[in-house]
DNA sequence: ACAGGATGGTTCAAATCTGAACAACAAGTA
DNA sequence: TACTTGTTGTTCAGATTTGAACCATCCTGT
C-alpha cells in the first residue's frame, strides 16, 4: 500500500465519465418507469429476465446473479411483483430447495407495454448518441470488466 | 408510441454490458470500501469533490448535482459524516440560505488513507484491463451522454 | 448409510434513498 | 415598498437494499 498509482488525466477522465453518467442515466431510468408504469429499474429487469428464460422461468439465485442484487433484495421485489401479478413463486422439481420465478401472462403484457418507453430513454441518452464504433468497443471494454467481475 | 425502436444485437450487447458491470463493479466498490474504511460509496465521492474544491467546501445543491445523488440523501450523509468528524457545516456568507460543506483535516487524512485501496479496485477491474483508446472511446462516449443528460 | 460441508431461499434489523412538503430567504417587477 | 416567483436546505414517511443469521436441502467421500 505505500506506492499508489494514481490514475492519470486519461485514465481519470474516463473512470469519472462513467461513474457519473451511470448514476445519471440509472436516476433517469427509475424516473422513467416509475412514471409510465410504477416499476423500478430492478423490477423492470427481473421481468426482462424471465421474459428470455426458456418457459419464461428462472431459478431465484441464478435470475438475483443476472440482475445484479443481493438475494434478498431479490426475494423483496419477487414477492412485492407476485402481489401485482406480474410473476409467480413455484417449486423447483429438480430441487426442493429451489424456487422457480415464473413470468405471469400479466407480467408478458406489462413488459411488452412499458419496454417501449424504456428502450426510447435508453436510445435517447445513450444508444443513438454512439457510433457504431463506439458501442463496439464500449462492448470489449465492459465485458473485460464484467468477467473480471465474475470471477 | 405505436413504432418500437428495438435494440439490434450490437447496440443491446453494449447497453446490457454497460448496465451489468456498472451494477457489479458498484458492488464491488461498496464491498472494498465498507471493509477498508467503513464508509460507503457516495460518502468517499463527497470527500473527494470536497477535497478537489476552492477551500475544500462546497455548496450543498452543488455537491449533490457532482456526486449525482439527492438533495435530501445529499443531508442524511453531511450529517453522518459530521458525526464521523470528517466534514462540518459551515453557513454561506453570500446567501443566508446557503450551507457551505468543509472537508475537515480529519476527512483529508482519511480520503488519503483510503483511496490508494480504492483507486487499486478501480483499476484492478476496470482501467488497467481496458487500453489507451478504449479509455479515450469511453470518456468520449460517455461525455455525450453525461452532456445530454444534465440538460 | 451418514457425517460434514456447501448451497438455496427467507427473515430480520439497520442503513440508505427518494420525492413531496415545508420554511426561510433571494431576486426581480410593478 | 409590496408581490410574486424561484431557490436552498431540511424534515418526514415510505420504499428499498444489504449482510448476517437461519433452516432446509443437496452432495461428496467414507
Amino acid at each position: 500500500m505505500t506506492d499508489t498509482r494514481w490514475l492519470d488525466d486519461t485514465e481519470m477522465a474516463a473512470w469519472r465519465a462513467f461513474l457519473s453518467t451511470s448514476h445519471l442515466l440509472e436516476r433517469r431510468i427509475e424516473e422513467q418507469l416509475k412514471a409510465a408504469a410504477g416499476l423500478t429499474h430492478p423490477q423492470y429487469e427481473i421481468l426482462v429476465r424471465l421474459a428470455d428464460a426458456p418457459d419464461r422461468q428462472m431459478r431465484m439465485t441464478e435470475l438475483a446473479r443476472g440482475v445484479v442484487v443481493s438475494k434478498s433484495a431479490l426475494t423483496y421485489q419477487i414477492t412485492r411483483l407476485e402481489k401485482a401479478g406480474l410473476v409467480e413463486r413455484a417449486t423447483c422439481p429438480s430441487d426442493d430447495r429451489g424456487v422457480l420465478a415464473v413470468l405471469t401472462e400479466a407480467g408478458l403484457r406489462c413488459l411488452e407495454r412499458v419496454a417501449p418507453g424504456h428502450l426510447a430513454v435508453v436510445r435517447a441518452y445513450l444508444v443513438d448518441r454512439l457510433t457504431r464504433d463506439e458501442l463496439e468497443v464500449m462492448t470489449t471494454a465492459m465485458s473485460k470488466t464484467e468477467r473480471a467481475l465474475r470471477e
